[in-house]
DNA sequence: CGTCGTGTTGAACTCAGTCAAGCCAGGTGG
DNA sequence: CCACCTGGCTTGACTGAGTTCAACACGACG
């Protein structure tokens, strides 16, 4: 869907990529190197914040990673009411999924303005097939994928609105953290209020008021689009969210 | 967890299930004959309504299917609620992610009286392995199985009582007549008026009365534990599910 | 015959949604 | 420089969907 640069002139940086403990930015074993997988990098590419980035049905002949900036996944229903499934963070793929399947259930947008890596699928995936290592990590990547969903289900369906935020906002803070792009609690905070109602399953209004709440406590503090947690024990007590699962590299 | 029967007499009865269409029971390809399969078989086993048929975090050595009755998928929150994800039903395995997975981050319970097939998850992991048919099988099955909980998402995200509990219904009769289990809009209901409620994030309270509505507009009736719907079309509007993805064997 | 599990019903309550107004910051265009 | 708009946030008043609590009915079962 999207056309992307040619081949850059730019992919040495990727020899430093910040971002190359994820995915099969690793290395894949002894013999391999990141100039190999460099190869099938069609290219790079910046989108504008709310550029779509894959529309939900299409066929997608390309595999694109958030290099930079805050993408999300969601569906429309036909009245046209959101749901956002989950957000994504420079390091994470649009989706696994992508691997397996040629087209999604799911649309991409972009959040902020975002940076992708693009790669043509196929070749993609010939590269992983042949590494064992790497099918192994990209499998526990889709069970993790499958493990957030699940305790997003629970999320929605036995927790109050001010659990969903508290917990939303700590696990987005850990995840984060794992990226370097968040510490003493406190990271860049892209998201409006209507994004958290849409992925947590509330109105814009509410969660405004909700965000009040945890203000008033002392909890949580926003000043120009950065997102303080002060009291994290305090939150994670608050939102049921446990120590569990912490989203490091892999 | 579980004991297990020794190696039953009956595997021959194995050559007529009529779930082969479901998962690994399938021909992996034309060398392979179901004999091959079903001598990893470590047996059968027959577990009364609610017994407990896998616990959260444990270690799995062995893998489950669903031969016979219903069972469901849950997780329960420190202080004591309960989210149901998913129903499992004649020819589902307990989890595909068994396959990848060496414990799970949910717990299993039998719903009705329940038959499991039981393999010792090593060796069929091995022989899934080789057969690239299966492993091509079992990917998309994972991916069904993220799509459907991506689903559930929008589901308790964005929709009311009434249009969950409606579409709730009607994807579950859809889910039993491709098992050849429900035609005519009806089928057993083995469900409690509780899993409803803990399935879609409700209390038991208010599944009855929106089941009360249901049935009051003359969609739905039951009488004992056989569920009718009477009016596809209806509860298809009504809980705004299109036709899309049918749960065919694959 | 009592008990337990399940479903039903009513009344009170509350969390979250709806509607509407107003505020503020940033951008645009006169 | 000001006028005006726009998008996002806040606030209040009201509404309503869904919960809570409690009582009761009914059947299965020991």
């Amino acid at each position: 869907m999207l056309a992307f640069a040619a081949p850059s002139s730019d992919i040495d940086q990727c020899a430093h990529c910040a971002l190359k403990p994820f995915l099969f930015y690793a290395e894949a074993d002894g013999r391999t190197r990141t100039s190999d997988l460099m190869g099938l990098r069609l290219g790079c590419r910046s989108l504008p914040a709310k550029s779509p980035i894959y529309r939900e049905g299409e066929i997608a002949s390309h595999y694109y990673t958030l290099f930079e900036g805050w993408a999300f996944r969601y569906k429309v229903m036909p009245d046209g009411k959101r749901q956002i499934l989950s957000f994504l963070l420079p390091g994470d793929s649009i989706s696994y999924q992508l691997m397996k399947a040629d087209r999604l259930r799911f649309s991409v947008q972009a959040l902020t303005e975002v940076s992708l890596c693009i790669f043509e699928r196929d070749s993609l995936r010939r590269y992983v097939a042949g590494r064992p290592l790497l099918v192994d990590r990209l499998d526990r990547l889709t069970l993790r994928e499958i493990a957030a969903a699940d305790d997003r289900l629970v999320d929605l369906g036995r927790r109050s609105a001010h659990e969903r935020i508290a917990g939303f906002l700590l696990l987005l803070y850990r995840r984060l953290r794992c990226r370097d792009r968040a510490a003493d609690g406190s990271f860049d905070f892209p998201l409006r209020q209507h994004h958290l109602a849409d992925a947590l399953g509330l109105t814009p209004v509410h969660v405004s008021r909700v965000l009040k709440d945890l203000k008033n406590d002392g909890l949580v503090t926003i000043d120009n689009a950065r997102l303080t947690l002060h009291d994290l024990p305090m939150l994670s007590k608050l939102s049921g969210i446990g120590d569990a699962d912490p989203d490091e590299p892999l």
